[in-house]
DNA sequence: ATATTTACCCAAAGCGCTTTAAATTTTTGC
DNA sequence: GCAAAAATTTAAAGCGCTTTGGGTAAATAT
């Protein structure tokens, strides 16, 4: 059923029907229900091609998942896009989602943007001196990244967290509990977050006047395995570190397994504290949560991030707006003063 | 540029243009190659929605991925995309993402196939009796499913594991080393999967003439919270099991923290197997893998069900194809003989 | 009564492609 | 050398919508 059946079946023009579906006020109010009534007997919508084509709008929006040839899809892009994806099914778009290569993300940004399959983006896993921000400025697509290239002093929307602040809480509790010997184990600190979480870390190691021991940090992929080996490479050392600050949830996994193989207990004999992005299937809640933490959900800040990359479309001309959100510093039983 | 401009500027009609980009042979290959440097110098890409409005094709494939309130996005999911954009992309196709709270599918399904967003669907996580095979096909609209409905003995396309098979085997590893109080950690048996993984472990339970035990079988959503709770209480109790099989690396997450928790060993005192999806984030690998496990790669089946996909809206009169793969009993770290 | 609004509806153009049917040029056959 | 066939190119229609620029009938004003 397309609209020329449609109006037809109801001796209407194309037109007309058209504008009753849409709610123009040319239409009087009885042949609107008449309309509307029939399209949804016969569950009538319209062809999103042919729309798309005469309105110049995709009613889509573009996410670009970052992947390397071993970590493939970060869960952490799983719970964001579910919270974007609410907002865009409450607006009428739909999502575009598109896997790039580390490297090729340029000509996928190009190729995006040349066929005009979608009327925004979402930048995901912005590093330092990103070259996408340039890029979507010439392009002219309307962009929300989520995070931000602190490097850059252009004008472009973000929404991120406070990744410094949080992460300078999260050390200067652990000195608070008397840890000197605190092992940070990061994102790739080429991702803006990591670095800036790096930074809250030195910051707070200065201000208690603790020396930062370069060794007792490890940057790179946040899988399981990659805490795992990280942690367990510190714990034998001679000079073991008795607290961990992990930036994931999945690292923080690997990193309770180190723990517990070298026997020892977590919460007692290791602290350790977690950045939670509050996946729903790592819950890290309950009276006392699993892992002390600074919370944030990510799933929250997907919804906002649609929200503000429709707003720009709706309005270009409007100041590109950009949120900066606080994680809360959540106690649980991961943390105790050093033994 | 578009097509009208880009003809424009190399002298030629709109209709050569478009041969020669499209390798049509009705076009002198000086000409053709005379077009495609220009396409590329200009950056020049077909419109999407007007190349789809043209050929009545969306060059698109729609995953619909179920959610609940509290449940939102399984990991699995994502590295299943990932493994299917990889053939999309190689194939000139877009992936569509939509997430459907639980009981709205059906609506969903129903606006992508009349609103004509996608050539085909990717079904994840089909249930028992699953409805929305029957829709589908009356939609006609090309499908894959990742799973089966083993109680639906119509003809259609799907890819799947032996889940039967390899949590038969798996339990009868267990048996083999002398356990006999055995649980079961499964997702929801609504779903297929989680249906014909119990079937298994009954099969092999009954041969060895063990009798099931109802209270020792745990399903829902595989989360690591789950995994934890349901293992912590089966743990509690005063037979408690001395193995776990565990139909996610996820919930085994959880189970593991339940084994530590308890003062217990994995391994040694409790032997757990799991079924391992191998994810990115969650590798479960190693000379002795932690998790002894029955592995197939979700990312792999992702690639498959995409290609099958792609093949059936080539070809619309061929057989339906379908794709039962196995998974691999690997043992690692987790299972012992009974103590 | 006619002129002017107002409310409602419609024909047709246009979005940027593909593809059909036809025209033109080049090549081949004799 | 010219007719026929083959190779190459083009004009124009059409995909299914939205939207512009009129139209017509009813309502109001003069």
């Amino acid at each position: 059923m397309n609209l020329k059946q449609l109006s037809h079946r109801l001796g209407l023009s194309q037109t007309t029907v058209s504008r009753a579906l849409n709610d123009y006020p040319e239409v009087s109010e009885e042949t609107r229900q008449r309309v509307k009534h029939a399209a949804s007997k016969f569950n009538y919508r319209p062809n999103a091609r042919a729309t798309g084509l005469a309105t110049g709008r995709a009613r889509a929006i573009g996410h670009i998942i970052p992947m390397n040839s071993t970590e493939v899809f970060n869960p952490i892009f799983g719970e964001f896009i579910a919270g974007a994806s609410q907002t865009y099914s409450r607006q009428g778009y739909e999502l575009l989602l598109t896997m790039a290569q580390e490297g090729t993300e340029d000509s996928v940004y190009r190729q995006l943007a040349a066929r005009k399959s979608v009327d925004g983006i979402i930048v995901h896993a912005p590093h330092i001196n990103d070259t996408r921000i340039t890029l979507l400025q010439a392009l002219k697509l309307p962009f929300v990244i989520h995070g931000r290239d602190t490097a850059n002093t252009t004008e472009y929307a973000w929404i991120d967290i406070n990744n410094r602040r949080a992460f300078f809480q999260a050390t200067k509790l652990l000195i608070d509990l008397g840890h000197a010997n605190i092992a940070l184990i990061n994102g790739s600190e080429t991702l803006n977050f990591a670095s800036r979480r790096r930074i809250g870390y030195l910051d707070a190691l200065q201000q208690a006047d603790i020396s930062a021991d370069e060794s007792l940090m490890f940057q790179g992929d946040l899988t399981e395995g990659n805490g795992f080996r990280a942690a367990t490479e510190l714990l034998a050392r001679p000079d073991q570190p008795t607290a961990f600050l992990v930036s994931s949830y999945t690292g923080a996994l690997g990193v309770r397994r180190a723990i517990h193989n070298a026997g020892l207990h977590m919460g007692t004999d290791v602290s350790v504290i977690i950045h939670d992005d509050d996946l729903s299937y790592f819950h890290n809640s309950g009276d006392v949560p699993q892992f002390t933490s600074t919370r944030s959900s990510v799933k929250d800040a997907g919804t906002l991030a649609a929200e503000m990359l429709l707003a720009i479309i709706d309005n270009p001309s409007a100041p590109l707006p950009t949120k900066l959100l606080e994680a809360n510093l959540i106690i649980g039983a991961s943390t105790g003063p050093r033994r």
